[in-house]
DNA sequence: ACATTAGGACAGTATTATTGACTCAAATGG
DNA sequence: CCATTTGAGTCAATAATACTGTCCTAATGT
């Protein structure tokens, strides 16, 4: 089993935006039947855009000791203060013994806490600490160095289709994250 | 994608937040500052749209016991017929170990065939063998069952603006080599 | 009381990557 | 001609990330 055992599992979060014209997914009926080379193209685009998109942050991640399962968990913590192991388990899609390894070394070195849950205290929250905020800015520093040229260039109009053509790629389990409270309000 | 030891680039174009409005001459024009929300964005739609796209031909590959790896080998192979093993090498940008399993596994099971170079009988020249190709067709068909719907949702301004905004996130290498021969011509 | 859930832990394995050193054959250059 | 370099392959060891299955504790809920 080389990765992800299922495509798609029914997450918890999920806050329905009624789809707006996506017809039926997976099969495009009506569509326009997009040219062979320009999906070549985008597989290449994929390929090299995230690849050095996550190298950014690896000299840093180096110094450390750290890989990018750390800054990914980091990342999602950050952006989802007390967030239940369960949760983080339900974005990242690993398993529970793949996250503990990264996570048991994040709490160890104190860039993430826990904190018993108020209401299940089977729960532990997950938070960074203040030493957790401050790596995970140096992180999303050299992230930014590397996006906002990028932005900058392209232009608002290109971003805008940027954001449209990704949403549209990932499974509607990342859009339901991304639009409730994932990473904006949580 | 554990890590790679080099990053290649520490990305030279860095705007300094501390100095905002300074015109920069050497590149485009001087950046607006992208707020840092939209690059948060940016960062978990490259996540979950890079993981989905990926996932979406790993259904196959389990079946046939191969790997991510080999589906990379198979598509640059593809789209670059009677290619070197050290041009391969440095479009991957992975060892020559880590190729040479992957490679070694293709072309015992008959995807990929080894032909002495013309001109330089040390290499050997990689293209796809029939089966090989049937197989890259059958990834491929998967991914287009991604890409081709999102496309279509997105319309061809926002396909423009993705290409745009991926293209000036990736590395002058990568760009040269798209630029270059790579993928659509040799 | 009992089953379920949240989280953790142990043991073993697979995939993909790394480094370093070494071989071999072909090309190249004094 | 011979020495060196280069393209490719190989061996041995290791790391990072992931997987599986099983078992355990404590808190919840019925």
């Amino acid at each position: 089993m080389p990765r992800s055992p299922n495509a798609e599992s029914p997450s918890g979060r999920v806050d329905a935006p009624d789809a707006p014209d996506v017809p039926n997914p997976g099969v495009a009926h009506d569509a326009p039947t997009i040219p062979e080379p320009d999906i070549r193209l985008a597989q290449d685009l994929l390929f090299f855009a995230y690849r050095d998109f996550t190298n950014a942050a690896d000299v840093i991640l180096e110094e450390l000791g750290l890989g990018r399962a750390h800054h990914r968990a980091l990342h999602f913590i950050g952006r989802n203060p007390r967030i239940t192991v369960s949760d983080l388990l339900l974005i990242l899609r690993i398993t529970k013994q793949s996250l503990a390894r990264v996570l048991g070394a994040l709490v160890e070195q104190g860039y993430v806490a826990q904190a018993p849950g108020p209401d299940d205290r089977r729960q532990r929250l997950l938070s960074l600490t203040g030493k957790g905020a401050a790596l995970e800015q140096r992180l999303f520093k050299r992230q930014v160095e590397r996006l906002a040229p990028a932005f900058s260039q392209a232009g608002p109009a290109a971003v805008e289709g940027f954001r449209a053509v990704m949403r549209a790629i990932m499974d509607q389990t990342a859009r339901d994250y991304m639009d409730g409270g994932g990473g904006d309000g949580g």
